[in-house]
DNA sequence: CTGTTAGCGCCTTCAA
DNA sequence: TTGAAGGCGCTAACAG
């Protein structure tokens, strides 16, 4: 299959090899030859003909008549700079394929004036849709360019809540942590890290209450909160400066893999061990909770799915009516916990 | 600026506008005015007339006519999977968008066919150029269908050494590694971890090359090689089985930082203390190294560079000249060495 | 059931 | 220095 000869092989060199118009071959293979009822043996010999040929449709031809191009663009801030996160991009790029399209990928880091430049070029390319990705779950301020086309956003919530969004169901993970604490014995002297005063990050409040939701249903409470921002090192200072009050926690719930990891460290050096003195669980279901000496107990972020059902969402024809969809965050078991 | 009509505007819009033919204002907006002697009059016409009404050229149209799309396809295994080198996409991405290009993703997730698939999508959808990534710097076979396309490979070679390459310079930084431990007045007792036996990965060989090289100079040479996989789990339990045979380092070169991870876990377990009894060093130079207490030094792969040249050298007219570019690989301090 | 025809918006040869 | 005309490959009215 496939020609050697040089020029590409068009649809007019097929409709010849076929002995019939352009125009039919043109209806079968865009499966509109019903619909014409065109006789089978024709199709038949058109298909043919198109796989001998190698014929392959020349897809700017088609898009510049049909002003569709089988892309979509996906614009992010920080979401392949390294971080776990990029597996939205696998979801997504896989999705897209599954439905005949191609992934076009954009960061801009922020810059508010490097997105509208970004996406133009994306409208001038004739994407069929967006997919406007944030690193961190949070509510933003989708650039007008955006809002009255074909969009999803994916991980975070627009103010007006005008386009479908697709993120994880934190207030559930929330829950789910409460409860496997509680299945691990522990009532009080819970406590959480992580919490941010100036949190803009939706994930951070809804699984605050996905936590005290489910304490509460056994009439308990949350201990307290140790505040520090979400990395290794201020946990660490944080948890620290913590015990070193005298402070004995039975539980802590970490907002994330990498506060978790500078807790451990801190109980580590305080001399006391996970999950004996304290059992710990925190929120991500990263590569790094497996690294962790025991294993951390993580409610994981489904970020591949979440990307992959941002593009299904896109492909929908009532997308439009989507609303906002939560995908369960799933528990991974890990030895931080009794 | 830009019309709030409905239709978009053409280039036949702007020459109504400026008073001119339409020839005339692809001349002038593609920079083909001075060739054409075209008056600089009319020039800013036209341009002031393309602004007022924001005209934008219709890529499809451009593509059709010129067989050019101004997108490059980018190919990888599992570059965007949550790992630390999908900042070659972010490299990549900003370089392209400093070529008024587009970048376009598939990853393949290691399937051949899909492979092909996905080549040939961005084939059909024009692209003018692709990257050929991996995750691992690895020899690899180059699909037939890039191999006499317009490809520069990230992070890879081919077998045959026939198209360009871009890749992080491993035996330098085998080299720095085992420089710096040689200024932390380590010079026996050094042992490399992480050596794989049946490594097609190139980092290990040539990082390792790099480091007897380096200490030939001195007259010195490793005394052994702890042999593990790349990841924190085998190097714990490696490290830590062969501790228990009594065995004391003086210092130890990881293979990449989930080694070291694992490395310090069993030297901790073993009453070590890092760097005081054990000096450490590794290679990536990821988040993870600033994330260990102390903190690691660790050798750098410049990920997003590595992105933005291959791109670049896409670019290049003269691409296929290029050859291997190979990228150094800074030494990030750490405390881990004393 | 199938072919003819007319563009989609742009670039570029040729003529003026 | 500028304009007219043709065609890139494909789709979709509109005729037969």
């Amino acid at each position: 299959v496939g020609s050697t000869t040089g020029r590409r092989v068009t649809l007019h060199d097929v409709a010849k090899e076929a002995g019939v118009s352009p125009t039919t071959v043109s209806y079968i293979l865009n499966g509109r030859s019903s619909q014409m009822r065109i006789s089978l043996e024709t199709q038949e010999r058109v298909r043919q003909a198109a796989d001998r040929l190698g014929y392959r449709p020349n897809r700017s031809a088609q898009s510049l008549r049909t002003a569709s191009t089988q892309t979509i663009g996906l614009i992010s801030d920080f979401v392949a700079s390294g971080h776990y996160a990029s597996r939205m991009l696998t979801g997504a790029s896989t999705a897209a394929r599954g439905n005949d399209h191609l992934l076009v990928i954009g960061e801009t880091e922020g810059d508010t004036d490097q997105q509208v430049a970004l996406i133009d070029e994306m409208i001038d390319r004739g994407v069929d849709g967006f997919v406007y990705a944030t690193l961190a779950t949070a509510e933003v301020v989708v650039p007008e360019l955006l809002s009255r086309r074909r969009t999803v956003l994916l991980n975070c919530l627009d103010r007006s809540h005008s386009l479908p969004a697709v993120l994880p169901n934190e207030f559930e993970g929330g829950r789910t942590a409460a409860g496997v604490m509680l299945e691990a014995g522990i009532v009080a002297g819970l406590y959480l890290v992580g919490e941010e005063p100036t949190a803009d990050s939706l994930a951070g409040r809804e699984r605050l209450e996905g936590v005290r939701a489910r304490l509460d249903e056994v009439h308990s409470e949350i201990a307290g909160v140790i505040d520090c921002a979400w990395d290794v090192g201020p946990a660490f200072e944080a948890t620290s400066a913590w015990l070193g009050t005298g402070a004995r926690p039975q539980g802590l719930i970490c907002l994330n893999d990498r506060v978790a990891m500078g807790v451990y460290q801190a109980l580590a050096e305080a001399g006391l061990d996970v999950p004996g003195d304290v059992a710990v669980v925190s929120f991500d279901g990263s590569e790094l909770a497996g690294w962790l000496r025991p294993k951390l107990a993580s409610i994981e972020i489904p970020y591949a799915d979440l990307g992959a059902l941002a593009v299904h969402t896109l492909m929908q024809d009532d997308w439009a009516d989507a609303g906002i969809s939560r995908l369960s965050m799933p528990f991974v078991p890990g030895g931080s916990l009794r």
